[in-house]
Order: C-alpha cells, then sequence, then structure tokens
DNA sequence: TCCGGTTGTCTAGACAATTAGACAAGCGAG
DNA sequence: CTCGCTTGTCTAATTGTCTAGACAACCGGA
C-alpha cells in the first residue's frame, strides 16, 4: 500500500469537544502540510516510495488535502533535502543519510560505537555542576537523596552532526576531580578511569519517545520540529554499584537504538 | 528549572524563507498550542510539575504566548485526561496511569511480560496473509526474497488499553497451520508450539521513534496525535535460523522499553 | 463579608493555513 | 513538433490560529 489514505473526515480537525465546558479545541495542533510530510517521510524511510514520489495532483487526492497543500509539505521536504523535485519530471528520493546504529549492551562506549560504523566521534560539554540528587535520581544511583552529584551536559556528534544530548549524574565524592578530566579528555570512560574506575558496564536501558524540545532543538540543530528517542541508562561499576545515571535523547530521525540479546 | 521558557522570536513562525526560490515553508507545521501542551506534558512527566501547574496567566508569561494560547493547551491536556482544571483554584495534574515497563531480552513473550507487572494482557489478530517477501524482511528472515511469508497484523493490549500494533512475519512453509493457531490459541509462543517449534529467542531489538499515523491512531485509540515507539525484531529458533520478523508499534505515551544488559 | 487570585467566557482584529481554479514552464515520448 | 504529464506561479476566498483586552464566575482566606 502506498501511502496512507486519510479519510477526509479523519485529517480533517474534527469539531467534537464544543459541549465540552467551552473549550476552542478543534484540531489536533499539527498542521495538514506537516501531516502530510511526516507521511511521505514515513513511506520513505520505511522503503514504500523508493525513487519517484507519485505527482502532487495524485498524492493531493490521496492525502485528502489541496494540492497546495502537498507541495508545501514537499517544499518541507526539499529544505531538508530528503526530496528533490523537477519541473516537468517529477519529484525525486534523494536518498538521505540512514540512520546510524547506536548498538547499547553490556559495554556501550559512544566513541568506540562510532568508530565500528567509520563515523568519527565528536562532542561537546554543555554544563557542569554540583547538584543535590533529587529521589528519582538518588534511588538509581542507590545514594541518598541530597547527596552531592556532579550533573553534567553534553552533545555528540558523529561526523560533527550533532546525534544526542547527554546528561549524566556522577556522586561527586567519589570521583571529585571528574569534570576536569572530561573537559581535559573528552572521553567519560577516560575520565572515570583517571578517577580511579577501572571499568564499568551497563545495568540497563530504558527507552521513550518524545518530542524535541525548543532548547533541545537549537542544540541538535533540527530545523523541522523532531522526535527524540529517550534513553535512561543506568552504569555499575564491577561490583555493581552504580557509578552514572543518564539520560541520553537522540535525535530519532539519525539514530537507531540496536540491542542484542 | 520550571518549564523552559521559549523566546518569543524563537517559538513565534518566522517569516523568513519566502523570496528563496517560491518555498511556502516557513513555519514548522505545529501549532503554538500544540507546543505549550508539549512543553506542559514534558514538564509533568518528568516530575518538574507535580500537583498544580502554574496559573494561565504565568504560563503565558513562561513561554510567550498569549493567555488563550495556554487556555487551549490546557484544554487539549484536559481532554486527555492529564489535567483538570478547577475555576478559581487552579489547575491540578490528575496522575495518569504510568507507563507499562515492557520489558526486552532473549525471552520476550508478551502474556508473561504483561502478568509479571500485574496487567491483563489481551489483544487480537487484525489481518493475515500471505505475502511474498521483500528484501528486507528476506534479509532479516535469512531466506530468499519472494518466499511465500505469513503476514500477520495484530494489536496488543494491557488491561484493555490497547499498547501496541504489531505485524510479524514468518516463513509460510515452514509454519502452515501458523495462522491457524495463532487465532485459536491467541498466543505466537503456543501458536509456534503447536508449528513444531519448541522454543525461540530474540536475536536483536532495533528501536526508532516516529509519529503515529492515522491508521495507527485509530487502532491505538489515541485521541492526540502521539508518538510511537517502533521496535524491530528478528526471533531465532535454537539453531540460529530465524523465524519470525517483527515489527512493533508501541504507544510512547504508555509504554517505556527496557533493556537489561 | 470582602478581596486577591484563579479559571471561564466573550468580542475584535491581524495573520497563517487551506482550498479552489487557472495558467505558465519544462520534460519526454511518439 | 506536438501532446500529455508534471512542477511552478498566481489570485481570491474561506477557515483556523494567535493576540489583546475586558469582564464574569468561583474559591479560599483574612
Amino acid at each position: 500500500m502506498l501511502f496512507y489514505i486519510a479519510k477526509r473526515d479523519r485529517i480533517m480537525t474534527p469539531a467534537r469537544l464544543w459541549s465540552l465546558g467551552g473549550m476552542d479545541a478543534v484540531g489536533d495542533g499539527v498542521t495538514r502540510w506537516r501531516r502530510v510530510a511526516d507521511g511521505i517521510r514515513a513511506a520513505i524511510g520505511d522503503g514504500t516510495v523508493a525513487d519517484r514520489l507519485p505527482p502532487e495532483a495524485e498524492l493531493a487526492e490521496r492525502f485528502g488535502v489541496n494540492r497546495h497543500t502537498v507541495r508545501r509539505a514537499i517544499a518541507a521536504l526539499a529544505a531538508d533535502g530528503l526530496v528533490r523535485a523537477e519541473r516537468g519530471r517529477g519529484t525525486f528520493v534523494s536518498g538521505g543519510a540512514p540512520r546510524l546504529a547506536y548498538e547499547i549492551g553490556p559495554r556501550t562506549r559512544f566513541s568506540e560505537n562510532l568508530l565500528a560504523q567509520a563515523r568519527r566521534p565528536g562532542g561537546r560539554m554543555l554544563r557542569a555542576a554540583i547538584v543535590p540528587a533529587d529521589a528519582e535520581t538518588a534511588a538509581l544511583l542507590d545514594c541518598a537523596p541530597g547527596t552531592d552529584l556532579h550533573r553534567v551536559e553534553s552533545i555528540r556528534e558523529a561526523d560533527g552532526v550533532p546525534l544526542s544530548v547527554a546528561t549524566a549524574w556522577y556522586p561527586a565524592a567519589r570521583f571529585p576531580g571528574l569534570v576536569a578530566a572530561l573537559v581535559e579528555t573528552g572521553s567519560v570512560t577516560e575520565a572515570l578511569r583517571r578517577e580511579g574506575l577501572a571499568d564499568y558496564r551497563r545495568r540497563e536501558t530504558r527507552v521513550t519517545a518524545e518530542r524535541l524540545s525548543a532548547a533541545d532543538a537549537e542544540h541538535l540543530s533540527s530545523s523541522a520540529d523532531g522526535l527524540v528517542l529517550v534513553a535512561r541508562a543506568v552504569n555499575v561499576d564491577l561490583s555493581g554499584r552504580p557509578v552514572q545515571a543518564l539520560v541520553t535523547r537522540f535525535h530519532a530521525d539519525r539514530t537507531e537504538l540496536v540491542f542484542r540479546s
């Protein structure tokens, strides 16, 4: 099936909820051209559309919108470099970069992960501070709430393209010079080693999906409002003691998380 | 930090790019009230807002929008049952159900997974057909493209609430009576056992995020346009031979995928 | 009872999104 | 070249979104 054929009544803003105590609420907050763009993007993503898009008139009919709306959707995709329209010929998929397969396992190391795929790892630290542990983080790190933690926020890149923004918490008492070591080495593994931690491994990873916030969008240099894969992880030392709580927000258009059993 | 304080210029739809060779592309296709709603949702999600929301006037200022826009956002959240506005008192978070932690490992079994969390598993088959393997699926199942496959689409529920839509492919020659067995038993594990497969395990899982398509939204009975976590997996028999390719689309608001190492 | 704070409702205007129809411009095949 | 098909451009009208301001209704405490 080529593209989902939206029924007009469905994609249209339904006028329900009117009698519900006076609320304006009508549409779903996403414009039609955006929906169409997402639909086309998905069709390209899963290979339903390989090379050439159906003509605008046909797309308009399939999605149940006006041709101008389709054009706007295509313009957005073209601005992202995903398709390329040629007058008189058609609109063509210009093979976008495939998603980076970020493998997560017991020994997840950012740099190694990227180098294994011939991508150049990079990144920079955004902020570092010492903060008291909130209840949730304390539970993850198996410490008392209020304990001093390093909170380190950073950006990670592949071939210079922002891939994720990560926030990490470390027990400050155990790793006093951590931030300096992170700045100096640029590597979590190496910085922890300097602080006396020979090795660590990942205990668990919890994955959810969210919309890209405006703040993250800036960091990830994402034009369209995209999605993020949120990976919440805990890394432990060899005795099983937590050494790092990690929340990584991966750019969903550029990343795929891989778990092997 | 309570809520992201969007600068007016940022959240506003910028009117640049008009003269850029005739592309309509301007805004991001997401309305402001939707952004505000997502912002509040996120703040509720990560615990920044526990019980009561700041007053509408304050929210309006923080997000840099008019109070009416905030009201519309809140109306949308209220329609989803996430908050509850009380005239004269304030707007309160009405504790939504926590995400179901769906654990994925070598032995991922839907029913066991849910029962382990005291949730009642359910579901139904949507469609079943025999289709020729496309290149991608053939690669996953380690068979020749064009090979006959069972393609089974189904919905899975927790306590009667739709959790995911899944599409599975099985080699038809190896499991001739599979669909009948699935219909009869309602269990993949049991159906495969009847077809002579004693046990299977998961080889790998690849996770991405997408927007909920209109078709999926209907199946997952989601009012707002939500997100899905897409898990692409391969299950193999004990000799390592693929027996099932699986694409599961989890409702992102209701699910969290858990991987232990 | 009064008063400050909060949500609910209404009007009006500016601007963006969408539809509709028409036509120009370019491509490729017969 | 001519014809059919496709993308590019334009105008006009309609509908949706957002802002602005004002006021009503309601709650809780002083």
